[in-house]
DNA sequence: TACTTCGTGCGAACGGTTCTCACGAAGGGA
DNA sequence: TCCCTTCGTGAGAACCGTTCGCACGAAGTA
């Protein structure tokens, strides 16, 4: 039997590519999104890839990127300079996501729409169907940091 | 005295773009964002733009949303299919915008974010300096139709 | 009227993303 | 183990939204 290349993490590779095909490529693509703290964008995505094998290209980390965020593995939750960010997100129920706009770093956090207020601010006869919450601030890191060299 | 281009609603021009010069152009801009019904597009835009005045270049409108998002006049409330949506927006306070799926028809809302219930679900030390909310759904008119033609 | 300033059109450039195509490896069946 | 089909890959062109550079001309002012 020869060695499986993602043997030691079958379960995270069919996560990420809800059972696609192995390669060695889809493996550095999956290991550098869990080396990735926080958000990310696919250019950042590549750079952390090719670290590991400097061969894979940019189509390669779209699609599958793209692979992962068809499984659910993956969640955009907005742009930076126009470009699409990324993050891991394998959290169950309806959240959504803090975004450290110092280090990128993200947290989880419960929905803080207040339906009643919605329904009742929303104009006559508007139905809401979804809603989109991007929250952004300091980690506690970040805002430390900042305590600290402000002042 | 040769008749002004935008004589009838100098104000509205002023206000779009914040005492700029005046053309023939940039009304014809300020006039398309007038008769654009809620979100719409750059590209939208100048198909908007270019039934009056088709000589108008693409780049003269990206510049002339930029100076009507510049001077508060149109505000940026999301993308389609990768383009930025602008609405018009002379709303004050701190509001949101309601999108229609499907007419592009937009609506102010309140904020409906509970920040009490942000405060406690945000990690501890996490900061949060700021958020976004896209809120999407049928307008009155759209979802009545969805009725009909749905039973 | 002359002069300066600024908006314009054209088109190239740019960056992010997708597509095409030939190739090779993965995986399944015999 | 071999063969065959399927699918992931690399390279780079293409596409699209957006911005930039430049020369020109119109707006506005003295």
């Amino acid at each position: 039997m020869t060695e499986r290349p993602f043997a030691a993490s079958n379960d995270l590779f069919a996560r990420a590519y809800a059972g696609g095909r192995s390669s060695a490529q889809r493996v550095a693509v999956a290991q550098a999104v869990g080396r990735a703290a926080g958000a990310f964008t696919v250019d950042g995505l590549t750079a952390l890839v090719r670290e590991q094998d400097p061969g894979v290209s940019k189509a390669t980390v779209y699609r599958c990127v793209s692979a992962m965020a068809a499984s659910g593995y993956l969640t955009r939750i907005g742009d930076r300079d126009g470009a699409a960010l990324w993050v891991r997100c394998d959290a169950d129920g309806h959240h959504h996501h803090l975004v450290c706009t110092s280090c990128g770093a993200t947290a989880h956090t419960a929905c803080p729409v207040d339906a009643d207020a919605l329904a009742a601010s929303a104009p006559e006869g508007f139905t809401i169907t979804s809603h989109d919450v991007r929250l952004y601030g300091l980690c506690a890191s970040c805002s430390g940091r900042v305590q600290r060299a402000g002042g």
